[in-house]
DNA sequence: TTGAAAGCGCTACCAG
DNA sequence: CTGGTAGCGCTTTCAA
């Protein structure tokens, strides 16, 4: 069990403003105990009551002892905002992602959350819903609060952003993406090796014509960067030119169902489909069945994410799986690191080309 | 196919100056401008300044260009650690939830975070994993940011938690349930009446005997009374009782593959399932394919949450869609009105039972 | 319309 | 081991 100032049977909770109001103690607030209350019932100083908190072993046990009751009995809750501002730190971790819905990253924040959490470090959460200008602004917003370092997914920001978090003086950890010029630390993956790696598979099973279908919304960096991998290695083996089909719509299995639709009127030929997210691919499988198309037969279909639903469905889905726990883990160790004074990483994260029937033939 | 998953120390990166901080200085914050400073280049007191930023209007125009102008010349952020502290405002909301993995409030946490940015208020996320203690733990962490409100997934708590919510002072709402007793204010479903209906729909496609089927980490109060609500319908129609099923594991298909073959060794009269989430519906349905059950018609399944993929698998998931984005919006919403100072509200937020093929018999 | 001064609650430094 | 004393950067009276 933890000891101090954590632990408070709620039963009875005394009334704080019942402090020895002697001139030399600050006026009372209503509500919230502060510091100098806890001291001035214990009887000695603010400040041996803050050490009490954060040295514990530079005070004698016997008034810890007291002080901790004190604490306890009047309901302390440490006001970080003052602390903050008075010292170094200010224990707050600002992450910023780009979407949380499609829940693309919700595992990483997760496990970023709980582990930050362990080191008593506060995630303040921004998301940008893939627009650098909201970016720019969660970023700013952020750093007001003197974070004691930023995590953002991606390597790619607004102009803007950039020059904010490289020159805040905390560190920064760009997550998901390490492809490109980064701030301070990354751990991610090598999206361009991934896009190759959807393509290589393809072509393994014998499709020629690939193309590559998502939302416009959700087309950022990282979907760019597959989709250039995948037009490289097509390329370089010679084949037709990679289709690139997106819409403004979030990524959705209706999304792609509409694309595929679009994609048969315009490019009959295309056997091979790679989606920028496992809900795309979804539809796009339900598209292909209405129609009556054969998987993997007729057509081949990669998504990207590995939802747990892709092994439920028929046919299975062949997908991509990100070490979303591995990239959290990493993140927070990275800035704990980075925090404690240590130099700044670049940590390749792996992912798994999981194959399974919609690309079995 | 995995990838490397090599570590490099990037050599692209700035190093910081030296972060040796010596005893004695106060460790220098670089790049950090500050209120006085923009006052000292124009020429004018630290409170002006100030002035200019929250109330434009009582500057002289000419003043406040100029201040405008240093402000920007200075790349001025503001420290809202310190004027949380100074002011009464933290501009801080608190926000619990109590998985995002599972993604269950990733969309909840997307809107709500959204609308409080727009009114300048910054999200600071806790995820207490269905630990009590752990929330409670959170409750602590975040109420020591001196938070304008907080917001809340359920409404039963760690008793500490309540106890240290109620008495914050600070307008709380809780989220995702309106069952029960509330602290403040609520936006949520009636999870009985969704148990309920659940149950009613199986029986009305002429199913008898029903269970529930579930993660026990995610057996919150929600799903309780879901199931409650379920067990409810099946008495008052004379029917066998609920057949309840947990396991300690995280909601996956795996977990519901494996919770089917439990239940169908132990009560092979079960005809109706009902899940605690699409997850493990779509596990149950998997398992269903693979002994060679017959969806619907030797058996109905129905989920809970409306995941995308629902639509996509054969059969479809019939499954409940709580107003998800609803919730996040009326959540902010209320927050914003009691900051505001109007009346504590309870609102019910509309779900939907959408029926789907895995009941269509 | 502007400025001076007093804190907000806490941490950090120094002397006892 | 303990207490005094400065601030951290800002908001807020209250004067000018």
């Amino acid at each position: 069990m933890a000891r101090n100032s954590d632990e408070a049977p709620s039963a009875t909770v005394p009334d704080p403003d019942e402090v020895g109001a002697r001139p030399g103690a600050r006026p009372e607030r209503r509500g919230t105990t502060t510091l100098a209350m806890v001291a001035s019932r214990v009887g000695v100083s603010l400040n041996t009551v803050s050490r009490a908190l954060r040295a514990p072993h530079t005070v004698r046990p016997e008034l810890k002892r007291r002080i901790d009751q004190a604490l306890q009995d009047l309901n302390y809750v440490p006001n970080r905002l003052a602390g903050g501002l008075a010292g170094t730190r200010s224990d707050i971790v600002g992450v910023v992602i780009t979407s949380l819905f499609h829940s693309e990253f919700a595992a990483v924040v997760d496990t970023l959350q709980a582990q930050l959490l362990d080191r008593n470090l506060q995630v303040m959460l921004g998301n940008s819903r893939y627009d650098p200008e909201e970016e720019r602004r969660l970023v700013r917003s952020i750093l007001s609060w003197r974070p004691a370092a930023v995590a953002i997914v991606g390597c790619d920001h607004h102009p803007e952003a950039t020059e904010l978090l490289a020159s805040c003086g905390a560190p920064i950890v760009e997550m998901w993406d390490v492809g490109g010029d980064i701030i301070d630390s990354a751990v991610g993956m090598d999206h361009e090796a991934i896009g190759r790696a959807q393509a290589e598979h393809l072509l393994s099973r014998g499709y020629r014509r690939l193309a590559f279908l998502g939302s416009l919304r959700e087309a950022d960096a990282r979907a760019r960067k597959r989709a250039s991998g995948m037009a490289a290695t097509l390329a370089e083996a010679g084949l037709p030119p990679l289709v690139r089909m997106t819409r403004p719509e979030g990524g959705h299995p209706d999304l792609g169902e509409s694309l595929l639709h679009e994609l048969l009127a315009a490019h009959r030929d295309v056997d091979g489909i790679v989606c920028n997210s496992d809900a795309v691919a979804f539809g796009v499988l339900r598209g292909l069945r209405r129609v009556g198309q054969n998987v993997p037969g007729d057509r081949g279909v990669v998504g990207f994410g590995d939802v747990d639903a892709g092994s439920c469905i028929s046919p299975t889905l062949t997908s991509v799986r990100p070490a979303r726990h591995a990239i959290g883990r990493l993140t927070a160790e990275t800035i704990l690191a980075r925090i404690a004074g240590e130099e700044p990483r670049r940590i390749t994260v792996d992912w798994e080309l999981l194959e399974r029937e919609s690309t079995a033939r």
